[in-house]
DNA sequence: AACTATTTATAAGA
DNA sequence: TTCTTATAAATAGTT
């Protein structure tokens, strides 16, 4: 309908496409709206130009239009979808409070709060229940004491051998030092290192001396490792 | 565009609006069609005849049209709404459980379970609190007791007391029987109820007597009242 | 549903 | 963009 006869495909002079575009628009929504009225229809139209750009008409509201659209579809994936999804996690929300609430309130009279209502019964039931759990608490907690000390033990095993170690290189090391002294100073056997400033050092060792050179522990305050 | 022009507003005339419904809606319909391929324009067309009846055009898809359509619009009554209505509580349900987690955690502690990887510290924190909460749920079951037994105490005792005023009137009415037993029967005063079935039955009561007469109450196991 | 006289829409040009 | 206009397309009333 104009001064020749177009091929329905995608006009591809930009600026023809974009008048064309603004003329056949117009006319379509004249013609929704026309529709929508001549014939009492409820129509919804919505058009996005290449550019991007919204138009958009409908004869009650575009809200109503969707909504009805997507009653009448069985298109599940909008509207609907999300609002039993919504639905869902809401459910979900609302028993996981009601859980927790019956947790908290569980939770407090096992720590001997909100005790009022309970019975005979039920308080004699919260009683074992915490005695045995005052039993494996206390018997853990020794275990892990037990596991410390052992730990200590080892370590200060490790230490005391070391510390032989140490004592032993000390006293070659003290004892070559006194063979030099000798070679050095002839053989007068006396204490040089307290006569002057120059001497050489003692370097016997005036660490702690327990008595012990088999690796017992050192640190041992029960008996039952 | 026809014999005559027409005005546009609602034709009264059904049949004749159902006619121009099918006409103009497909060629509305090929208009629309026209412009989304003629302008490379994404098009949605949805359209309910009086009668309820659903025609519906897109270009690409009616839900890409919608959801563009709610995106460009700021209409937030729709998708978007349920859709982060959804999320909202979804991040709820997720919160929550969290904390049911925490607590669960928690609580199979307080009941000496899943004691691995707490420190002597931790152990003995919830040794405390369960002595403090030991302590509380004694005291109440304590209280409890001591309650039902007072309760127990006083009804007893109004039993007591009742059971002493159904004596009173039991020896008053006896007496009253001995009185009538005189009048009938002269002053012959020999035990006439036991010599034939005739004379009158012995209402002397056989309840159980504990020598106690001053309300004192009954039952009592313990001093503490 | 088909016809057709007319109206309307619009392609191309200004 | 807007106006003009020749012409294609749509369609109201009729059959």
């Amino acid at each position: 309908m104009g001064r020749g006869k177009i091929e329905i495909k995608r006009i591809d002079n930009s600026t023809s496409r974009q008048v064309t575009f603004s003329k056949r628009r117009s006319g379509l929504f004249k013609k929704a709206r026309e529709l929508s009225i001549l014939c009492d229809a409820e129509v919804g139209l919505v058009v996005f130009s290449s550019s991007g750009r919204l138009y958009n008409f409908a004869s009650t509201s575009m809200k109503s239009v969707i909504e009805r659209y997507n009653e009448a579809n069985e298109d599940p994936h909008l509207t609907m979808n999300a609002s039993s999804e919504a639905k869902f996690w809401q459910q979900e929300a609302s028993s996981l409070r009601q859980q927790l609430h019956n947790l908290q309130q569980y939770h407090r009279q096992l720590l001997g709060q909100q005790l009022s209502g309970l019975a005979v019964e039920d308080l004699q039931n919260l009683d074992n229940k915490l005695q045995m759990s005052l039993r494996n608490i206390r018997l853990k907690k020794d275990n892990v004491m037990i596991d410390q000390i052992q730990e200590l033990n080892r370590k200060g095993s490790l230490m005391h051998q070391e510390n032989m170690g140490l004592h032993h290189k000390l006293s070659l090391v003290h004892q070559e030092q006194i063979n030099l002294q000798k070679k050095v100073y002839g053989t007068q056997g006396v204490n040089l290192s307290t006569e002057n400033g120059n001497g050489p050092v003692n370097l016997e060792p005036s660490l702690p001396h327990d008595g012990e050179e088999d690796g017992t522990p050192v640190l041992c305050e029960d008996g039952k490792h």
